[in-house]
Order: C-alpha cells, then structure tokens, then sequence
DNA sequence: TTCTTTCCTGACTTTAATAGTCGGGAATAT
DNA sequence: ATATTCCCGACTATTAAAGTCAGGAAAGAA
C-alpha cells in the first residue's frame, strides 16, 4: 500500500536518467538500464510505451537511443505518473476509487476521503520536476556516478 | 496505484457500521457483512486479526459479535490502515519505499518525494475520525440503510 | 550492398500478492 | 444438550505485476 509499482519506479528512474543526459544525444536503453539497476528488457517495453506520452522519444540504429522532448523543468514526476496509471475503462467506481462498481452507488462514506488522499499526492507529484529530482541529488552532496 | 487494497476497505467498512451501532451491543459479522457487501468467510478473518489492534473485540455465543473498544472518535483512519499494512520485516528499504533493498543505498534521489508523499496521505487518514465519517454520511443527506 | 547496432512489437512465462474459501473446533447462552 | 456465534489454520483461486523472448525494422557504418 502506497508503495510505488516497480513499472512505475523505474520509469521514473529512466527519465531521471535521461533528464540528467539532457542536449548529449540519445541515451541508450542499455545504457539507462546499468546506470539504474533496471532489467534490460523489461525497460524495453516501459520506454517504448512512454513514447505514447510526448514525454520521451527515440531514434534507431547505431547512434541510437532515447531522450527527453522537453527540459527537465518542464516534465514533473505528475506527467509520467498520470500517463502509466491512466485509466482507460469508464466503468471505474470513482467515490470507492476501486476497480469494480461501487455497492454503495457512489454514496460511500469514505469517497472524499480517498479522494483527498489522491489529490494530495498528485499536488507533491506534479510540483516536483526532474529537474527539481536532479537538483536535489547534487544538494545531498554525494558523488554522481556520471 | 493508490488504490487501497479490498481488504483495507472491508476493514475500514465493518469497523465503520461497528461504530454506527456503538453501545448497542455486539453486531454479528453476518450483519456487518450483509450491511456492508462484504464476503462472509474473508470478513471473519479480517475481523479477527483486527482484534490484535485494540481497535475492536469481540463476543462469542448466541449475543455474541463483534464490538469498538473505544468511541467512534477516538479511532482514526490512519490506526487501521497502520495496523494493517504495518511491516514486519526491518529488510525494507526506507529510501526507496520498496520492498527489497535500494540498488543506491539509501541514497536515491526520490526518496523524500515518497516519503513525503506518505506523510500527506496519513496527515489526512490520522485526523478522519470514524465518527467523522458518520457526520459526513448525514451531512450527504441521503437515508441511511439502518 | 551488407553488416552491425539499436529500437520495436507482440506474445509469452513467471512470480507474488490479493482475495476468497473451507472444515471443523471453542465459547456462550438458552 | 443444543443452537449460535466467533475462532483457527490451512487451503485454493484469481489477478496484477514483473519479467522474458524471438524475431523484425530502422538507421547508420563499412
């Protein structure tokens, strides 16, 4: 509860990898998975749905890779947490924030707090930028592995 | 993602018709059941580990049920979902909020954002009340099903 | 052209957590 | 006694998350 998916963890970690590469050309996704401990494969498949949210974009072939559309300040954590956890179903019971219909028809008493909880999240998640991540990397003084 | 686990809701649920029949006498888990569409068998076992909280207690026998220990506004949100998704094992990385070690030591630079992230959403969980949740339920205006 | 390198695609497998069930035993009151 | 209720441990089922794989397509280098 609470804790971040891993999906959602190493996307993150993948931006912030290429947010820190910003105007030196494509990283590659080799590249990204060893710098952040991500399985190769499996970041394959992450970056590539990414594509789909403008965030990030690619190149083929030899001087191959990925990299960020916008500067870092301009792409906050909020960004790539609201496009992966999309949801696509319209049937979603909003007022129990649960994946199947609400028994109580959306009167439940607990929908505006859950509704609250989200909300406070998303306001942490869309005021931190990578560009804010990487800042504060450098402000705890510990040496880059770059 | 931030979508609170069945089990969490069934607890939250069943204590939340508990305190609507505060001094009443014991509910049976059957009403509570019925009362809060909630699977019988998956309730019981729910209901019993909660005992272990201090939160509820319960009576066997023919008046037998189930019982809050204390008012209705004296337990909060945020003791059940504690007591629920405590973690018993100290193999946790703090930093990372994962489950399994941080690949960067501790030293990630997400950290205080989770951790932040955490911290707002049990600010809000601590300070809702169960009798809270009742007021809310009648200020909606809607009848309630008791 | 051909080769190498890289991303791309969809389907697949594995793993782990959640969700839910079941049979029988132990209190408690009538 | 016996009906009713909670109690307990083990069990199964379902689902989502996590991760893998084989081969294809672009891009540039040789």
């Amino acid at each position: 509860m609470l804790v971040p998916p891993k999906k959602n963890q190493y996307a993150l970690r993948a931006i912030f990898e290429l947010a820190k590469h910003m105007d030196q050309g494509p990283v590659k996704i080799s590249e990204i998975a060893a710098a952040q401990s991500i399985p190769l494969r499996f970041l394959e498949v992450i970056l590539n749905q990414l594509k789909a949210s403008g965030i990030v974009d690619s190149k083929r072939g030899f001087y191959g890779g990925y990299f960020l559309v916008k500067p870092p300040g301009q792409v906050s954590v909020g960004d790539v947490l609201r496009f992966l956890n999309r949801e696509l179903p319209v049937t979603d019971c909003i007022a129990c924030v649960s994946k199947t219909s609400c028994p109580f028809d959306g009167r439940c008493a607990f929908s505006s707090m859950w509704i609250r909880v989200k909300q406070a999240a998303f306001n942490i998640y869309d005021e931190t930028s990578f560009q804010d991540l990487i800042d504060r990397e450098q402000d705890a003084g510990w040496p880059g592995e770059q």
